[in-house]
Order: C-alpha cells, then structure tokens, then sequence
RNA sequence: GGGCCUGUAGCUCAAUGGUCAGAGCAGGGGACUCAUAAUCCCUUGGUUGGGGGUUCGAAUCCCUCCAGGCCUACCA
C-alpha cells in the first residue's frame, strides 16, 4: 500500500482549446484529492497536457511556428483554465519534458531488451495528402477510397511493434478476479468482449519521415514512438519512476499503485482497459500494482442539432466568467452521476444553483446570523435544553448527513454527497420554521430556547462549510469567515458542538448571491 | 456485423428480488416574515417503453420486440 493516494487524469491534447469534457474530468479529480485533504490524508494530484503526435505537428506547420510553441501556446490555455476552476494539481505532466522523454526511452529499451518488441513491415495503401494509411474503413460503398484521400499509393514501410497479443489471456483473468479494476463495474464486460478480441500486436513507432514531433526510439533512431508509448507513460514517470536520482520528483513506492485513474468512457477501449494494463503488466508490475481505473461519461449538449452550425461546444472559460467558478464546479460535480453521460445546460446549473446553493444553504447562513445579530448581538450560547426537534437534528440528522456524504465521497459518487449536504440545509431550515426564533425573540421566558436553536444553526453550518469545501473552497472559506470559525476545513471537526459557548457571529454577506439568465445564453 | 448502456412523474434522476415505486425542480393551494421575492406546509402527477416468462413476490432476473445513445469492426 502506498503512503500517499496518488489520482491521475487523462492529458489532455494540445491541439485544441478546452471544452467543458475536459473541465469537468479535472474538477472531478480535484474533488477527489481535495476530499483526501480534508480528511487530512496526504494525496498528490497529477494532471497534465500531450504535447507530441502528428495533430500538433501539422497544425503548427499549418501556422509556420515550431511545434513546441504551438504546444506551449495551448498549454496556456489549460493552465489557465486550471488557475479559474481551482484546480489545484501537484504535479504537471507534460509530455516534452525531459524527465518523462527520458523515462519513455527507458521502458521502450527495456521492453527491447526482454524481447517484447519487433520490426516488421507492413504493406497497405497510403494516402499521401493524409499522410496515413488507410484501412478498409475508409472505403466507400463502391469499395473505393473517395476523392478526400487525393492520391493513394501501395506501399510497404517497416515498424515496431509490441506483442500485445501474448498478454491477453493474463488480462482476461486479471479482469475477472479484480473488481475494482474498472468502476463503474457496467465498462468490466464491454471492456472483457474488447479483450477477447484482441488478434494481433500494436503498433508503436513512426518513421520520422513522416513523423518527427515525438520521442525517438533508443534503439532505432529512424523512429520516434506512437502515442501511447509516450503518453500513457506519464502517469508513472511523472510519479518519479526510473526516476534519476534529485530529479525533485515523489517518490514512487509512496504513490504506486494510484488509488484512480480518473478517465473518459473514450479512451478506455482500448488505450487504458487495454493497452496501459498490459503495458504495465509487461514492464513486471504485479497485479496489485495495476491501478483503478475510474471511468466517467460525457456531457451531451443540450439542443445540439439546433447549433451544429454554430458549432456546440461548451467553453468553460465563458461559464466560469458568467457564474463564477463555484457554480461551474457544482453543477458538474452535482448533476452527473459519476459514469454516466448528461446534458449540459445553463438553464439547470442556473437552477441548481439558486435553488440547491442560494435559497437553501446561502440563505440559511444568512437568516441564522442576521437573527443571531439582532436578537443576540452575534453571541452563541448553548444552554441545556430538552427539545426534540433540536435532538434530532443534532443526534441524528447531522451524524446521518455527514455519513452518507462520506460514504458517497469514497465510491466517488459527488453528485450525492452533495445531495446529503443539500439535504441537511433543508432540515435546518425546516426547523427554523417549526422553531420560529422570531417568535422566541419576542418571549423573555423563550431566551434559552433561542439560544439553543441559533446554537444548533451555527453548528449545522458548520458542518455545511467542512462538507462542501472539496466541491466549493471559496465558499467553504467564506461560510468560515462568517461564523468566524478560524480552522482551516477538516473532517475531523464535523463532530458536533464545536462552537464554545460565547462565541461570537460575524456579519451576514450572501455566499451564493442569486444567478440571472444572461442576454445572450450560450447553450439554450 | 459484434458488444455495452439507457428507457421510471412535464423535466433531471433514486429505488441489496420484498411495506403503498421515491426525491428535487416545474404546476396548483395555503402559511410565515428572520432571510438572497428567500423559507415552510399541503397537493396534482406513474399500466416503471411494449409483450411474454421465472417467482409466494419483478422497475429489478430471463426471452423477445421497439426507441435512443455509445464503443468496436482483420488496421499504421
């Protein structure tokens, strides 16, 4: 077992600007991690961008820079989408760097070495404006390759491959003796019938003719090698293994096996469920040390057939300006369940927003301390006092709130953890009303009954603050400020009557003020 | 062609084979005033896509059909 939880996400490619897809991966993860800390776990957090591959290559001919910097120039705009989200990784991984070239050199010469590789050629059509070969898919009705192709020629090339094939009967069996390989457990059988499948070996190299943006191979230096020898390595050598000595990298026995790789239904047949597992079991890691792979669905857009031509992506930088990033984060952690797809509209993060964050929890906050003010100058007081309705919320329903958040927390399912918070705000308010403080207030004899409930208020919100704070840090922070509560959010103090008797309120601010449908909705 | 998933209230989704299929939003009615025109209570709404089967008992398991979505297709 490691020391440290370790979660990965996909990188993400560097050909194109982020869409919500990719935001919405890297805030789940970031939940994740955050979660870890506010359980006082350490975690480290991995995320990063694939820079290398023939996309690049050609765009940045396209635009007549070299391809690094057409790289780097999209890689600013993750970074800078990460800074807005909060997404608040430890380690960056991208490709071009050093470290990870080095470390892809390592395992391509190692597999080398203990013979899982080998050069043979290929003979097949080549579309010379494509620069790709061509397979029987790309046939038209009449069998022929279309126009698109321009000219295609029959020829043969050599290259390098790796002998998947001869692992496939260990990947069948690890997929049956191993549950938690693949969550949610509906992808096991669709990935099973994949493997089952698996005919021949995969194709790891590029003539550097035809491709130069890569990682040359260090045994045939004509070739670099084809993407998955080189980003799906990341996730370890960014980990630090193989790594040299003050490479300023973790330490990998703290972090390997990851407790989740965080990935896209897309890409886990084949590169992850398939190729990345073998791979792995191929370098001699064992089968505890083959990590979890955590696979979430998609967001469809809403209306998509009435904006094709507009072209329907979501741009989370737009949205985060519009909402905020708190909102941007909380309808994408709350209104998917984690692996299955959604729709994605503004209308519903709007909705959700006002009715789960602004009336429910924002305003509760701001009625209990705009009542604690006037009636009790912001003092707490906790007086002993037989009351039902207060029992229960304190014995009961905060014990239950705080369980079941956990419990969804650690199957990774943030959607109802949120709701178990969101839950709990309404019973809160549900007591104010059956309690009416305002009554109280008015009943010289009802003091250490309005104490008691402004008590139990405060506390719950408490509470409320250390349960969102993975989802929402900034409002966690602010929900903190307000109670004047000085800890930073920790689990730990979810235990009930923290607040000492005496202490003192801050003054109401709105956490969530209200969201408005803008003038020009992107999405609806 | 092969495979996977989904189909439950107007909408988004819940329900280890076991009370009367539940929430939130939206709709209707009412209450309250501490609060971000917020909150609270009551309420309308379902032949669980259709049809068979297994079972004492099926939204759940099996078969079949229908609808939608996704993956994959000797591969560079």
């Amino acid at each position: 077992m490691p020391d440290c939880t370790y979660y990965t996400t996909a990188i993400d490619y560097t050909n194109a600007a982020p869409h919500i897809g990719h935001a919405y991966e890297k805030v789940l993860t970031d939940v994740l991690a955050r979660f870890e800390k506010l359980k006082g776990e350490p975690v480290y957090f991995l995320t990063g961008v694939d820079q290398h591959g023939q996309k690049v290559q050609q765009s940045a001919e396209k635009e007549g820079v070299p391809p690094q910097e057409f790289a780097d120039r999209c890689t600013e705009k993750f970074l800078a989408l990460w800074k807005t989200l909060g997404v608040d990784y430890d380690g960056w991984a991208a490709t071009t760097h050093p470290v990870h070239k080095n470390v892809v050199q390592k395992i391509l010469q190692k597999l080398h070495d203990e013979g899982q590789l080998y050069k043979q050629a290929h003979r097949g059509f080549y579309s010379v404006r494509q620069e790709q070969f061509l397979t029987d898919k790309e046939r038209n009705e009449s069998g022929e390759f279309g126009p698109e192709w321009g000219q295609v020629v029959e020829l043969q090339e050599e290259n390098w491959y790796f002998r998947l094939a001869q692992h496939r009967e260990w990947l069948l069996h690890y997929i049956d003796t191993h549950d938690s390989f693949i969550v949610p457990t509906f992808r096991r059988a669709e990935l099973r019938n994949a493997v089952e499948k698996i005919s021949g070996d995969l194709c790891i190299s590029r003539p550097k003719s035809r491709l130069s943006w890569g990682i040359e191979l260090p045994f045939d230096t004509e070739y670099v090698t084809y993407v998955w020898f080189d980003a799906l390595i990341n996730y370890i050598s960014f980990a630090g293994y193989l790594a040299e000595p003050g490479s300023g990298l973790p330490e990998f026995s703290k972090l390997w096996p990851a407790r989740a790789q965080v990935i896209g239904k897309d890409i886990l047949i084949p590169a992850h469920g398939i190729y990345w597992s073998i791979m792995l079991h191929a370098l001699g890691f064992p089968d505890d040390q083959i990590p979890t792979l955590l696979v979430h669905g998609w967001w469809n857009i809403a209306g998509a057939k009435m904006s094709k031509s507009l072209g329907n992506t979501v741009d989370p930088v737009l949205l985060a300006e519009r909402y905020g990033s708190g909102a941007l984060r909380y309808y994408l952690m709350a209104d998917i369940s984690t692996g299955k797809d959604s729709d994605f509209s503004e209308e519903r993060l709007r909705m959700r927003f006002n009715d789960e964050l602004a009336n429910n929890v924002g305003n509760l906050l701001n009625r209990t301390l705009n009542m604690s003010q006037r009636y009790r100058s912001g003092i707490l007081r906790n007086p002993p006092l037989a009351d039902a309705g207060l029992q229960t919320l304190s014995s009961q329903e905060a014990p239950a709130a705080v369980s079941a958040y956990t419990e969804a927390m650690t199957e990774y399912r943030i959607d109802a953890s949120l709701h178990a918070v969101v839950q709990f705000a309404r019973a809160c308010n549900q007591l104010i009303e059956a309690s009416a403080p305002w009554k109280l207030a008015k009943d010289p004899t009802e003091t250490d009954r309005l104490d008691a409930v402004l008590y139990h208020l405060a506390e719950s919100l408490r509470i409320i603050g250390i349960l969102l704070a993975p989802v929402l840090p900034e409002a966690s922070h602010s929900i903190f400020e307000q109670l004047q509560w000085p800890h930073p959010a920790r689990l730990r103090d979810v235990v009930w009557g923290q607040l000492p008797e005496g202490h003192v309120l801050g003054i109401p601010t709105p956490v969530f003020p209200r969201l408005e449908a803008p003038a020009t909705p992107q999405t609806e």
